[in-house]
DNA sequence: CGCACATAGTTGCTTTTTGCAAGCACTCAT
DNA sequence: ATGAGTGCTTGCAAAAAGCAACTATGTGCG
């Protein structure tokens, strides 16, 4: 069974988006699908952060019963299901790209590139539209 | 004792951002400072999301320890410990102004007035800074 | 067909985190 | 000195996450 819904419905912007996405995986999947290219249930497995399966199972089927991705058949393996950013979905790549903006500033470590971050820095919303029709044309 | 310090340090920087905000409660907590003007434990605590207290104080430790949020005594009131946010916390401010728009677009029970998204769609880095200097300034 | 393999899950169990109610410690005001 | 305000801690129950093993279904190939 999924996570039970137990959404706080305060009317608060962050509260919602905190009961949509806000907990240590979901958004790392949203983060595989539009800036990694990830699209199967095995690629969402095989990350370095190692989620849990059944983890991501309940994460997928929530995501989707928000309408933040969609699920379909892969017409060439019907093994495989793909899952994609829906419009709402897509809606969250600027909420990323600035945590993005966030992490590269503190991480010593981050592997995030220069190039990738002036793209941030110079054109924010080109840069995620790039990445919107990116998803679009697989 | 605070939670247990399991950051995944892959580099990546969505799953740094997650390491330090990604739970339930955190980004909650900067949102009261940066939006709602809380400095006290007390105002953290008494929101309609109904923090448990004994999360509230392991967050607030936590925070502090990652540098995000800062913690004073109140010169007017010993009692009091005034929270706030950190030149690192500040730096939140952009991501936290797109996930209120995001959600602003698809929570029909939005609280978000019309005049505040005005403000970030016309000038997000300015809103920023101003709210920002509204923080320092008391 | 029959079998090995790939993909996407589910199940049962343990550990960790959260939620909840109560209580404690320090400070302030009188 | 006392009582109320503020900021926590503690103990216990419930929920969620983590882990390893197992199931189900489709594919490719002899």
């Amino acid at each position: 069974m999924a996570t039970a819904d137990k959404k706080r419905n305060t009317g608060c912007p962050i509260a919602f988006a905190l009961d949509t996405f806000g907990d240590r995986w979901s958004l790392m999947i949203i983060r595989d699908i539009a800036l990694r290219g990830s699209r199967t249930y095995g690629e969402f497995r095989d990350t370095p952060e190692k989620i849990a399966t059944n983890v991501l199972a309940d994460r997928l089927r929530e995501l989707e019963a928000d309408g933040i991705i969609q699920k379909s058949r892969d017409p060439e393996n019907q093994r495989k299901n793909i899952y994609s950013l829906t419009e709402k979905g897509c809606d969250l790549i600027p909420v990323v790209l600035e945590m993005v903006r966030w992490s590269a500033k503190y991480d010593r470590t981050t592997k995030v590139k220069a190039s990738f971050l002036d793209k941030i820095e110079s054109d924010r919303e080109g840069f995620a539209m790039e990445i919107r029709s990116r998803l679009k044309d697989r």
